[in-house]
DNA sequence: GAATAATGTGTTATTCGGACACAATACTAC
DNA sequence: GTAGTATTGTGTCCGAATAACACATTATTC
């Protein structure tokens, strides 16, 4: 579609949404060590964003989200969590986004939809990035992941405060969420766990006691042994006891510090 | 204002509100040594609901939130949270309570805004209820504190849900929020925070323990003995050190189980 | 086949939490 | 007044949990 065309589009589409209230994804990835974020790049400007969107008007609002995160990664995310509403006045005015809207000959509803006061609904998703390649949309001509603490600059809006608070999110509620089984993929060593466990917190963790104290929690099953590897002891393969994990979730998985 | 008063006024104010979104408060208080929540009961109807309201166009989300809640209790409540959005397309559907609206003849306009579809955002607010008199809204005859587990039947829409995710929310957090400087008045007894510690949790507190834990934090300035009281030996009254204390809930008070 | 590097498990000292004991004290009853 | 009583403030003890570190195991490399 060329911008016309998508104008078009838009125009038919924008009667459907709730005017006022957006929807913002902080979809978080565990790779190469470290905890990564998806960020878009605008087509023909130099601002980055998150994958948002808007509710439709006859549609759940986790819904949305979900569908906002599907047209970019083609899968449905079992993680999906509200972070919480970003409603200041002037919350976009803070590192405007001077989006092709304002320069295309636009219908005057579009431009009343788009340069209204939003409230902005942030949403926290968790994925393994192995399970798909992400995908611009019409607007965007980058999509990719960048390490959390080094999101390229400048993110439009608040999004950076959304990333922030997502962060701290997760730290503080390491103990309640299936962020293993969400993060990494169904098989996995304990020092991919380990490793995950360090990535959220941002501080190391005693190989050892790791080891032990989450065996004891009974939540993991133990598979054959890794076979390919390097010059050392072959560590063991581990999955989730979906159940007992949950159920020792409720209580919280109190080995963290 | 008699009822054909309101309409008009709400006719005027109705424009300045964003539409299809609504505010309501989970206001708790602590008193007789239980957690009790504000609930209004609606003219005419016997349907309550929790204090709420809407957001005006050029005001921000926190401060709709305090002037819903400054409305029925004339005081600035110092904390006040984000719970969650409750968006979901049929939330209004449930316990739906026909309001005088529906009944009077109300310019199209009005009946629009309210038989929108809704997406709420629910506030927590903790407060000491001895700091003010709850006084009933223009659509409301009653406006008073029930305690959490005994709320009137039928609350309006999903606010049942609203004030379970609320006592979830501070069970989950009673290490990292400022319960008791929220709470309790300015002055108390070691008796007046393990009551409220246990009311919160559902469940006693080794006394000895908890006043050790506790003193042993640095948080609470000793003043002299109460002097009134019983027969038996009289306690000190403490008050919070907020310096000290802010800085320990930033780590988790660590003293619950 | 020895060296290497990482895994899996054991050991120990210290801290923390829960249960309970006991002394101190302000009022009541006589 | 004085003994009794109820509640407060603090001390002690034991078992569990935690952190730090040691040691044995093993798949690969040279």
């Amino acid at each position: 579609m060329n911008p016309k065309q998508q104008v078009e589009q838009l125009a038919k589409e924008i009667n459907s949404y709730i005017p006022g209230m957006s929807i913002d994804c902080v979809l978080l990835g565990y790779k190469e060590g470290r905890m990564h974020v998806l960020v878009l790049k605008f087509k023909n400007a130099d601002h980055w964003a998150l994958p948002g969107g808007f509710i439709k008007k006859d549609e759940d609002m986790e819904l949305a989200a979900q569908r906002v995160l599907f047209s970019r990664t083609g899968v449905t995310i079992p993680f999906l969590k509200q972070l919480r509403a970003f409603g200041t006045v002037n919350r976009r005015q803070i590192n405007k986004f001077y989006s092709p809207i304002d320069y295309l000959p636009f219908p005057q509803a579009i431009k009343d939809f788009f340069n209204e006061r939003f409230i902005s609904m942030a949403y926290l998703a968790l994925v393994n990035p192995e399970t798909f390649v992400p995908v611009p949309d019409d607007f965007s001509e980058v999509c990719e992941w960048h390490p959390i603490g080094e999101v390229p600059y400048p993110l439009i809006y608040d999004h950076a405060d959304m990333i922030d608070y997502a962060q701290q999110y997760i730290r503080q509620q390491i103990k309640y969420q299936p962020m293993g089984f969400s993060l990494l993929p169904e098989r996995f060593t304990m020092n991919d766990l380990r490793g995950l466990y360090e990535a959220v917190l941002g501080h190391e963790l005693d190989r050892a006691n790791f080891q032990k104290k989450i065996l004891k929690l009974e939540i993991l099953n133990r598979h054959e042994k890794q076979m390919s590897g390097g010059a050392h002891k072959a560590p063991y393969l581990y999955s989730f006891n979906v159940e007992q994990y949950n159920k020792t979730l409720e209580k919280g998985l109190g080995f963290i510090s």
